[in-house]
DNA sequence: AGCTTAAAGCGAACATGTTGCTTCAAGCGC
DNA sequence: GCGCTTGAAGCAACATGTTCGCTTTAAGCT
């Protein structure tokens, strides 16, 4: 495991540091271990043996990129804040820089715990739109259905069919499963 | 672009059929270009400049073995063919080797082509349910609306989520698409 | 048949990935 | 506090994989 604090903490931070750095100057193609590590200020071998790969340490940097930073916004209703929060989380994910993410952190993920890691962030914010729904009275599915119905959907889209999505896709999903007639 | 026939068609026949074996024989964990160039008689540089790298060799490989093979059966129903067929690519693609390709064909597939095959073959194979179920006079959902309710479901549990997976699972998904009455 | 040209072969230069051994320092017991 | 233990980082030599310019082959055309 990695020692808490002090030195290797310090690699860790810096490490992830230069990742983002040279992602945003020479672009994610252009990454290797070398030139990460000599940008950390570290020797090739810390990474490989630290993270194994290349792809292991971007789906990890990538993983910490898709986690949300903040609640779901409140709207006032179940089907306001699912349509705000779909059209948000399409957005982000569709995006050239949401894919790239996306895609890496299932990439470098031999058991699949950080793909399981992103569905867990999106089950999270679910769930607090559910609460404050279930705290306004009102009837709403639970979170599988929603993973199902609105989120599922859209992965499928953003991973297998990139073209022509659009936010209203994302609230037609939550129409369909809400219902169109309470507003 | 390949020349059709000749030295360049033989030359990608033979990349892919040591792709095949080698991939069975060592795994493909173990697998590189200079190994896969050597088995197929080739240099590595004719596999680097045709396919740019690994992963966009194996990506194609890979969209080849999740081409269906044969047409869903018929089993007198939409409801059943919708259940036999998403029974059955639910147990191909949450396999080990069938998330493997999965992967694989997302994975170096730079331009979204592969995997936008990838729908397309389940695209077609639904279609071809819903044919039959309109030669029935049964009313039946378009392709989209099965895309959304059936496969992207299966999809995103197979990549996000891929325990406690079950052909129970692909039953559901039907019955919550056509209704439970029915059958 | 001869020409044109995309694609394959070859080999050397180069970059990247791997490994054993050494050095460092965080956390712990005294 | 002070030194011991141990996991992690550094270093350097090595193996492997990738790229590139140039040459050669043969498919498709006229």
């Amino acid at each position: 495991m990695v020692r808490p604090g002090g030195r290797s903490a310090r690699v860790q931070a810096s490490v992830h540091a230069a990742v983002r750095e040279l992602e945003a100057e020479v672009g994610r193609e252009a990454l290797t271990v070398p030139l990460v590590a000599t940008r950390a200020g570290v020797t090739p071998s810390t990474i490989y043996r630290r993270w194994g790969d290349l792809q292991e340490l971007l789906s990890d940097v990538a993983v910490e990129r898709l986690r949300p930073e903040k609640a779901p916004r409140d709207r006032g209703s179940l089907r306001s804040d699912l349509e705000d929060w779909a059209e948000q989380f399409l957005e982000e994910m569709s995006a050239p820089t949401g894919r790239a993410y996306l895609r890496d952190a299932l990439l470098g993920d031999p058991d699949g715990s950080n793909a399981g890691q992103c569905s867990a962030y999106a089950a999270e914010q679910i769930d607090v739109i559910i609460g404050r729904a279930a705290g306004r009275a009102e009837t709403a599915p639970d979170v599988e259905t929603v993973l199902d119905r609105v989120v599922a959907p859209m992965m499928y889209r953003i991973l297998f069919r990139p073209e022509g999505l659009d936010t209203a896709y994302a609230r037609e999903l939550v129409a369909g499963l809400v219902g169109t007639t309470d507003r």
